[in-house]
Parts: C-alpha cells; structure tokens; sequence
DNA sequence: AAAACGGGGGC
DNA sequence: GCCCCAGTTTT
C-alpha cells in the first residue's frame, strides 16, 4: 500500500480523535509553568519499563525533596534508591540520575541541554529521552520514537523498520512536521489501549483500512 | 509461577 | 546490529 501525504493526514487526524480521551497523567503532560526541564528528564528516566502512574506517583514524590541537579546530588544513594524503588531497577536508576545530574552542573551551569546533540552526550541519555524532553521542555520539533510509536508506525505502514532509531530517522523523512511533537502522544495512548503489542484490539481501531498490519492479517 | 512494564550501552 | 541488562507490579 501506498502512503501519501493525503493518507497520513487522515491516519493522524482519525487517530487523534480516537485516543483524545484517553489521560495518562504524567509530569510530561504538565504545563511548562508547572514543571522544570529538569523533572521533565528525570521522570523520563524513571518510566524506563514502568507503569505511567507509577511513574507519576514516584516522580511527584521525588520532587518534593529534589526537583534540581543539586538537590538529587545532596541526597544519599541509600534514599535516592528508597524514594524511587516501586520504579523498579532502582540502583540502575538511582545511578543514572546522579550521573545525569552531575553531568548537567559539570557541562551545563546546572541547565539542562534543549538540544538533541547535547542531550545525547550525557550518559544515560538515549534517543528517546532527548527527543521527549526537547518536545516537552522547550517546545522544540522531535520524534519521541518509543517502543510504542516503533511499533505501530510499522504495523500502519508508515516505516519499515527494524529498531526504533531507524524509525524516529525514517519518520523524520516521512511525517509531516506538523505531527512530529504530538506523534509520541497519540501513539501511546493507541498502543496502550487498542494497538498493544500483543492482540491488539482492532475491533475497536479506527484506521484497519489503512492498516497494512490488519489488512495482511485479515488476507 | 509467569507476564507486563522498554530504553540505553557495550561490543 | 545484536545482545545484555535491571526489579517491581499485575495476572
């Protein structure tokens, strides 16, 4: 199947109203005047492999006793470790997020990047972080491609892709800017509730006629 | 007891 | 580009 740029624009517009109800409370979902760059990166780093409302729960936690750089290098491993454990792999994370930190006053005066390439320098940092924040943080373009946004983007037929880095490039050529920030959103809310990895619910998809997943399925 | 939750790094 | 890694929560 052929995907043109009229295609996608349905595909998107169709996905965006089927998935607008769906809330994941989340600190990236916050409004900028209510959340820092910074806790937008760190509860990034903290949904690694974690429910959405765990992540939220441990985030606002961690946040009232340290929401900077500094604060999270004041506080010892022990209770670093304490506060975000429910998060699971907590030492790895407890790790990552004093490394993060020490990196962010070493490099940075204390700020966190707004670009990519900087981002990307930082330890800990991968593709999908450093796009999130850059959308959500600083209203900057990006494709947020997680594990969720690879694979529909596959199954739809938007990319053919193997891995999720190879998505967010293909993606970068094949979506409309227009889409970019609000991609990650909206495939999310689609993979967790309809389009999962495992029997997904396409009796209750909207864009099946559109799907080369469902269509291959169904021939 | 098994599955679900997935991104980053090392080689 | 493939493999390895880290723990809790839910079923």
């Amino acid at each position: 199947m052929e995907f043109t740029i009229n295609n996608i624009d349905t595909i998107i517009i169709k996905l965006r109203e089927l998935t607008e109800n769906f809330v994941i409370p989340s600190v990236t979902s916050m409004a900028l005047d209510k959340v820092s760059p910074f806790e937008i990166l760190i509860s990034t780093l903290l949904s690694l492999r974690t429910k959405d409302e765990t992540t939220y729960e441990v985030s606002l936690k961690l946040f009232e006793i340290a929401n900077t750089p500094q604060k999270i290098l004041n506080i010892t491993d022990k209770e670093l470790q304490k506060i975000i454990f429910k998060t699971g792999f907590y030492r790895n994370k407890a790790k990552t997020l004093k490394h993060v930190s020490q990196e962010i006053i070493n490099k940075y005066d204390g700020n966190v990047p707004d670009s990519i390439e900087e981002l990307l320098t930082i330890n800990g940092i991968g593709r999908k972080t450093a796009n999130l924040v850059v959308i959500k943080a600083y209203n900057k373009p990006g494709i947020c491609v997680d594990t969720h946004v690879h694979r529909i983007s596959n199954r739809i037929g938007f990319v053919n892709t193997k891995n999720a880095d190879k998505t967010e490039f293909a993606l970068r050529k094949t979506l409309p800017k227009k889409y970019w920030c609000e991609i990650n959103d909206i495939l999310v809310k689609h993979g967790q509730n309809i389009c999962r990895p495992i029997s997904p619910k396409c009796n209750l998809c909207n864009i099946t006629q559109y799907c080369k997943h469902f269509l291959i399925e169904k021939n």
